[in-house]
RNA sequence: GGCGCUAUCGUCUAGGGGCCUAGGACACAGCCCUCUCAAGGCUGGUACACGGGUUCGAAUCCCGUUAGCGCUACCA
């Protein structure tokens, strides 16, 4: 294959969702596997809805998944005297004609058909004006539209996922593609910067098939070859309904802020509709590349769960060095107003990061061994050291003795191990019965690390402290 | 309503006529490991929508039914 050249066009009326973010990913993954062009169009010609807010989230949302493009960002609006000259072009080659009735006259035939049952169709004789009307508006330099004439015939394309898809032309309406205002609908606009930036494969998503049969017809009559095209299966909620608002989290910032990690998101992301083939699932951005293609798009939506996400997430945790983990981790805690106080991080989120499955998680952990304050209380603030009754201040009390006598510069996990181990055979006691209150005192919790590795990473001196307040209490 | 697309475990999927008494992963259950929880290892249950063809043979090809989804704007 000659490099392709592809597009991503979001429209900035809203924040860059999931189902965008794969489109725009298996976009890329194609341009990238040819060694082709990755475009980055915004199609802001809804002026109405769209914002620049919206621009620079959709871009900071594909900046942040590592979605680079190679030209752009283009914005449609800019175009807008190329779109209008084109329409005229069909205009004056007969393949489009002057439409003089106004949106609201359509407006009122629609609710009338619509009130007596009927479903509206617009067709070009039946809805046409009486000529010495048509000739009156026009004379009178009233505005008008321009129509698209669509032809009758079949129109077919062979899609790169779904294979051979086909229209009849009569069943599509002549379309608008140029407002009374003079500004381009989208297909047309659509169709004009596809042209003029030599797009050769056009990957978009399902809800778009019922465009291309008019957009070929638009490439057809601008003399043109169209591009090959290729429909990916859309994003359902999990109760099968279209992803929307309503399902929670859609936006990709929302995963972000979740601390979904954007190696993970952007794995999870093209597996959704996509395979490898085979069993391989923990895929790096150049085993994505290298093996990706149009042919093992699914042609069924898919719902979007994110229990996978976020198990995929911990597995990419797990893997990352801390180091790579501390940015975001840090940017957590600030965000959880948790002060730090330039403590390394690096041995906690080490040693918490297994136990995690998002970067919220991680922070929370790491909040609890850095700040005394954090750790886990009930509604009445009351720790759970303290509903673990007396049976335990004992043991803490032998903990606390045998703890204090490990100087500093051996408290590591290995020490500290060997002296629980000791208090534990010296008074009979099962390891669990002198460990567990450790991790009670200075969590708050019953999950963590191994305590040796806890109370390495907390500190002897924090450490001791907490087991003596909560020994007292 | 019309037109189009789709149909394998609850979910993501492998599969493109015999390798399928349908494989993997998530989730779930149990066991192992073990101071707890994860991780890891092992085991288990659960799927080819339905009905007709074609064929020696169909999850795989064809037709129909049903269901789901999408589109049906001077929105994109």
């Amino acid at each position: 294959m000659t490099a392709p050249r592809v597009r991503f066009a979001p429209s900035p009326t809203g924040y860059l969702h999931v189902g965008g973010a794969r489109t725009a990913l298996f976009n890329w993954l194609f341009a990238k596997h040819y060694h082709g062009t990755f475009v980055l169009r915004i199609e802001d010609t809804d002026k109405e809805r769209s914002t620049e807010a919206h621009t620079q989230v959709i871009l900071d949302g594909m900046r942040w998944l590592g979605i680079t493009w190679d030209e752009g960002p283009f914005f449609q609006g800019s175009y807008a005297a190329r779109h209008r000259a084109d329409a005229e072009r069909l205009l004056a080659s007969g393949h489009a004609y002057k439409d003089f009735l106004t949106a609201a006259e359509l407006d009122a035939e629609r609710e009338r058909i619509k009130a007596s049952g009927g479903v509206f169709r617009y067709h070009r004789r039946s809805m046409e004006l009486p000529a010495d009307e048509q000739a009156r508006r026009e004379s009178a330099g009233m505005p008008y539209a321009i129509r698209f004439a669509m032809p009758e015939g079949e129109i077919a394309w062979d899609d790169a996922v779904h294979g051979r898809i086909s229209w009849q032309g009569a069943d599509i309406d002549d379309f608008i593609i140029l407002r009374s205002d003079g500004s381009a609908i989208y297909n047309m606009a659509v169709v004009s910067d596809d042209v003029e930036m030599n797009i050769s494969h056009v990957i978009r998503g399902d809800d778009h098939v019922s465009n291309t049969p008019k957009q070929i017809a638009l490439y057809r009559a601008l003399g043109h070859e169209p591009p090959i095209f290729g429909h990916v299966p859309m994003i359902l909620g999990t109760d099968g309904k279209k992803l929307s608002k309503r399902h929670g989290a859609t936006a990709v910032g929302d995963y972000q802020d979740m601390g979904i990690l954007p190696g993970a998101m952007r794995n999870f992301l093209a597996l959704l509709g996509w395979s490898p083939g085979g069993d391989r699932e923990m895929l790096t951005e150049s085993e994505l590349t290298e093996s990706f293609s149009l042919e093992h798009i699914q042609s069924k939506p898919a719902v979007f769960d994110t229990t996978k996400l976020e198990w995929m997430n911990g597995q990419y945790l797990s893997l990352m060095d801390s180091t790579e983990l501390l940015k975001a981790v840090e940017r957590q805690l600030e965000r959880m107003g948790v002060a730090t106080d330039g403590r390394n991080l690096l041995p906690i989120i080490n040693s918490v990061k297994t136990r995690s499955r998002t970067i919220l998680n991680v922070a929370e952990q790491v909040a609890v061994r850095v700040d005394g304050s954090r750790i886990v209380r009930d509604d009445k603030g009351t720790a759970l050291v303290a509903k673990m009754g007396d049976r335990f201040s004992g043991h803490l009390t032998l903990d606390h003795e045998a703890l204090s006598r490990i100087p500093e510069f051996d408290w590591l996990p290995e020490a500290i191990e060997g002296a629980l181990r000791t208090v534990a055979e010296t008074h009979s006691l099962k390891l669990g019965d002198v460990m567990q209150p450790i991790r009670v005192a200075l969590t708050g919790g019953t999950v963590s690390e191994p305590v040796p590795e806890l109370l390495a990473v907390v500190g002897r001196e924090e450490s001791l402290r907490r087991i003596a307040d909560a020994s007292s209490s």
